[in-house]
DNA sequence: CTTCAAAGTTAGACATATCTAACTTTATTT
DNA sequence: AAATAAAGTTAGATATGTCTAACTTTGAAG
């Protein structure tokens, strides 16, 4: 049984490894802010489970199993936000936060309800995808905003980052899941990108802003 | 602030203190299912944090800190197992377990947004009490049916054990909280009840059964 | 191809929550 | 009042998850 700890460490070694497939001791123990001892007692740990391979001084790979727990543990995140979302009425911004303690509920019987409750939903409120029950989940091949070239007219698929404070500034600026954005112009020298959507003539993203949107060309 | 374990005793000592007011170290361990040595340990945390009252070879006893502490716990637990009910449709036998796991959530925004959709509630679905957010609950004056010493009819109005296997055996019977029972006999030598109600022409409780159900006399 | 910083490991420590075995205190029983 | 069982305590051990300080390995730069 994976206590939550470890089911934040597992969560952790799946997003760090999208990249590359493997992870460092030190990235991982910065992504979980502990010391890179701490991490290589608990990578001995994990592997022991069968969760990750591990050799002396080689960077860090999920097994296929390690790659499901973690996938689960993420289904139990997303269909809580989806869940404090739809049904308790919790704005997209509040719902990582709590999702991220619901996580660890052990009841399969909650998570199953609901999951029916929510008609076996395949998005979060933030537009990532949910595995299901045997940890596969969709993966759509959106865009990141950031990496348009020329102006075009795209829609809103999902948010790279569910943090508060950045959801909140989409909140302010009228920017949710679904919407038309139309790329007016594309600042080469500092990427910031000038787009016009819905009552907003005209807004102009930063860098930082376009890289955390995944978007797909209307074409 | 209370670990999930602490938060658990809290609670033991609430139940078992509410007779005497005081609890032995042996009565807590057995209830939590663990040693004396370690009933003892955890007292003297408990008692360095200002929840329990404890002097060497005496019994121990909840400080009113403790009391709204446990009595918190026991809120948090309680909604859950309403909106359990109510809002995800699970049985009133199922959403015991469940909840223990949710009464350990620390966000309180989770807890009011439950408070306010379920409208301030004031009982769980076995007819407990719901503490308030300041830790008070109302104490509502019912007797057991073992209690009731001559032929008379009564509202069942809460139960005392929400074990599954219990609850199953009252659905099985189709007894439901507000139904009302008429007590057609008492056998004194075994404190068996028979009654009727609904449909059933005739129930007979063992003692067992009937000193777990709490109920208001009809006038 | 040596050097050296970054990455990883080992050793030893601490906090929490638990245990068993042995000992002490309290209270009941004769 | 002495004996004794029950209740409580102490001592010493274990598992988990964490740390710092010191050491080793790897790999990239000169």
């Amino acid at each position: 049984m994976p206590t939550s700890i470890k089911e934040n460490y597992l969560k952790a070694l799946h997003f760090l490894s999208l990249q590359s497939g493997v992870v460092s001791l030190t990235e991982l123990g910065n992504a979980m802010e502990v010391s890179k001892p701490t991490v290589n007692d608990m990578v001995k740990k994990l592997a022991a489970r069968g969760w990750v391979r591990h050799e002396r001084y080689q960077p860090i790979q999920l097994t296929p199993e390690g790659h499901k727990a973690a996938a689960l543990v993420i289904r139990k995140h997303r269909l809580s936000e989806l869940f404090l979302y739809q049904v308790m009425g919790f704005g997209w911004e509040e719902v990582h936060d709590i999702a991220e303690e619901m996580e660890h509920i052990k009841s399969e019987l909650f998570f199953q309800r609901m999951d029916e409750l929510l008609r076996f939903p395949v998005f979060d409120p933030h537009g990532s995808p949910i595995p299901d029950k045997a940890g596969n989940m969709v993966t759509p091949s959106y865009q990141l905003l950031s990496h348009i070239t020329s102006p075009c007219c795209v829609v809103l698929k999902a948010i790279r980052n569910s943090g508060t404070e950045f959801l909140k500034y989409l909140n302010e600026k009228n920017l949710q899941l679904g919407i038309e954005l139309k790329i007016t112009s594309i600042e080469s020298f500092d990427g910031s990108i000038s787009v016009s959507y819905g009552h907003c003539e005209q807004l102009v993203m930063s860098h930082s802003v376009s890289s955390l949107l995944w978007v797909e060309v209307v074409e």
